[in-house]
DNA sequence: CCTTTTCCACCTAGGTGCTAACCT
DNA sequence: AGGTTAGCACCTAGGTGGAAAAGG
């Protein structure tokens, strides 16, 4: 039940009651997710992560990617992200203390898009075989755009989500949650149209592989390896984030 | 009649006689396949299309790109590609002579490995939305292949066939014909390690972009837009070809 | 001799942060 | 002055046929 409040109050959903949610269907009981590279999330996220919006869209880095367990293999499911804001502030980078502050009040926010994972929809069995990667998402600050991107107010403060949607065969009377929302605190971050916070340019440049033209000669690969070594590899079971939210359907836009 | 013994002649399936055929899948009865860029295949096939087949897996080009037409848009289909032997035949190319000459029987073929297009299933009005490219496909030549690329032997001819199959709900008794298969006789190939014609090599610099450094400087783009202007475009109802075969799905290894 | 393999320069396609210009 | 945009050099990733070497 604690627990339950605390991921409400962190992630702004508008959650239900316990008492007034339809149970979940069968196949979500026992799904779990597992965050991908969470040494990594956290090195920038003690930084305040920041991610770059533009006109054209922009992949996250770093990229969003679970791992799937407890699934029914048998059952279909569809993988969505969709973002949401932190608070309704908008936020500045004081250079000078080398932090974010509040400037004021947000600005409007539409519904957030969904991305939907290309392989969707999919056997349990399919999800729970490999990474679930979300690197074709991008980003942008373009109110208009016809793309499909997930729209984002620049400066501003945003948490993904990751939904995983039961789609039932013909279960008579829809008694059941056919959604289960899964929050990883970490990957949080400020959507920016260009970096403010100079370590976090340095961390971007030494941890991805497509920005290795700007890395000072002597950081290699071999740096990123030495000092998150874990950060490389599945880690499933010690870094399982339970925080399921019972949230209905009707909670998305 | 004639046409579906053309047909069969043609690709050298066993098709059982009709009256023996169960009747085709509602969904199936008003399924159309077109080719794209047919003009460019008849290029090449006026040739003798050549594919390079390597131990890594090679694209084919032109890529085997269709659109569909009268499919059920609300029920579910897979598009997969096999390719069966033309004949039993070993080839050579004779450059004295300009031509592939027959130099004896063929090798042993295993049965045909099937390519699902990556977005299968999806209902039909996915598949009609926009034209369906085979461009993931690889040939190969290494029979212990474990990409699951198709495995063809080179010096032999080979045909592509297009399988459009329906994913049934739960139609009580089988009695329907899940299956149907489509073929156009201008993507005929030859499989080869190197090309034999020269012809189809300047073919393939011209046309393919990935060749483009190979292109003499004056033979740019504009080049095949003027002289083949119509292999560029979607030309469906022009270039329909109904190559419908009622193949049971036992004529499939 | 005919066929296959390997390595290569040269492309396509597109993901980086930087820089300078632009906007408000 | 703060925030955004467009063009760029520099990458990753991978699809071309050529040429020479290697098989058989």
């Amino acid at each position: 039940m604690a627990k339950s409040f605390a991921i409400r109050d962190l992630i702004g959903v508008d959650s239900p009651q316990r008492s007034h949610v339809k149970p979940l269907h069968p196949a979500l009981v026992t799904a779990e997710l597992g965050l991908e590279a969470p040494d990594l999330w956290q090195k920038f996220n003690q930084l305040t992560t920041e991610m770059i919006v533009t006109k054209s869209g922009r992949r996250m880095f770093p990229t969003l990617q679970v791992v799937a367990r407890g699934l029914d293999p048998h059952a279909n499911y569809s993988f969505l992200v969709d973002f949401s804001p932190v608070d309704e502030k908008r936020y500045r980078y004081s250079f000078h203390q080398s932090r974010w502050m509040i400037t004021g009040p947000g600005d409007a926010e539409l519904p957030s898009r969904v991305h939907a994972h290309n392989e969707s929809p999919a056997p349990g069995a399919h999800w729970m075989r490999q990474v679930i990667s979300f690197e074709k998402l991008k980003l942008t600050n373009n109110q208009l755009d016809a793309n499909g991107y997930i729209i984002l107010n620049s400066m501003h403060r945003y948490q993904p989500r990751v939904h995983i949607v039961v789609h039932d065969r013909v279960d008579a009377p829809k008694v059941w949650n056919m959604q289960r929302t899964f929050v990883f605190p970490s990957t949080t971050f400020m959507a920016v149209t260009a970096y403010q916070n100079h370590r976090i340019t340095q961390l971007k440049i030494a941890s991805n592989p497509f920005a290795k033209g700007f890395r000072d000669s002597e950081m290699d690969d071999a740096w990123l390896y030495q000092t998150s070594a874990v950060s490389m590899l599945p880690t499933f079971s010690s870094n399982l984030y339970l925080a399921s939210l019972a949230a209905a359907t009707s909670s998305k836009h």
